[in-house]
DNA sequence: CATGCATATGCGCATATGCGGATGTAGTTG
DNA sequence: CAACTACATCCGCATATGCGCATATGCATG
């Protein structure tokens, strides 16, 4: 299957769903959010004293969060539980920050040399 | 060095950060360009004929590129060069698409059955 | 130095998105 | 079933961002 693909040009409609994941993931809250559910599952009202943002705000993050399927939800009595259900977040951000590191790293460098 | 760092918190300038080159990157105008450019560098007009731009929006989108240092940026006589500066971004890239083709053929399989 | 080409930028508009505050809803408990 | 808890949603506002159009800038050439 498509494994060694030849980066063929996506589609027009390929893009916008690769740019949708890329947005859900643009927003400092929803990172927060998601930072603190590496751990593992947590209900909302953790989220909410994890994050130090408003509940009604949390809520929605989380609901975009959910709509991409980068977060599984599950009931239990009043709580709700989130958690990661998309393992390739972990990489995905350890690759932002490697890069970002390298950048700053550099723009130090043309400092000190 | 941080290699094997046990995902401390990030601070919220370095979530603002992340949160900003994701921003960068979710714009499918801005991926085309990049997807135009993973086979090497390329002038403007070439963009934007490759993409089918007005050459406003793609000099813009390049401009928002290479401030987030995806993009570098070579002139040569009239024309200027640009070519992917961030080899982060293939993985990036082919991560997102990854999950993406899991989530789809999960929502396929849920028919099928 | 006047003209022309390749690229960049200013401006205004339309849309999208985040946020706070109030309110709605589901489930639990007395 | 009334009151409470945990969570979700509605509303309005403020801001951010993409786009088209026009125009400016930089560089080469006759």
């Amino acid at each position: 299957m498509g494994r060694m693909a030849k980066q063929a040009p996506l589609s027009d409609k390929a893009l916008e769903h690769v740019a949708r994941r890329f947005a859900v993931l643009a927003e400092p809250m929803r990172l927060r959010l998601l930072q603190a559910l590496f751990a593992g599952e947590l209900p909302v009202n953790a989220l909410v004293a994890a994050t130090g943002g408003t509940q009604a705000n949390v809520s929605r993050h989380l609901q975009t969060l959910t709509q991409a399927h980068l977060l599984s939800r599950r009931k239990e009595g009043l709580q709700v539980f989130y958690a990661i259900a998309d393992p390739s977040i972990f990489k995905l951000c350890e690759l932002v920050c490697g890069s970002l590191e390298k950048t700053f790293t550099k723009q130090a460098d043309s400092f000190s040399r």
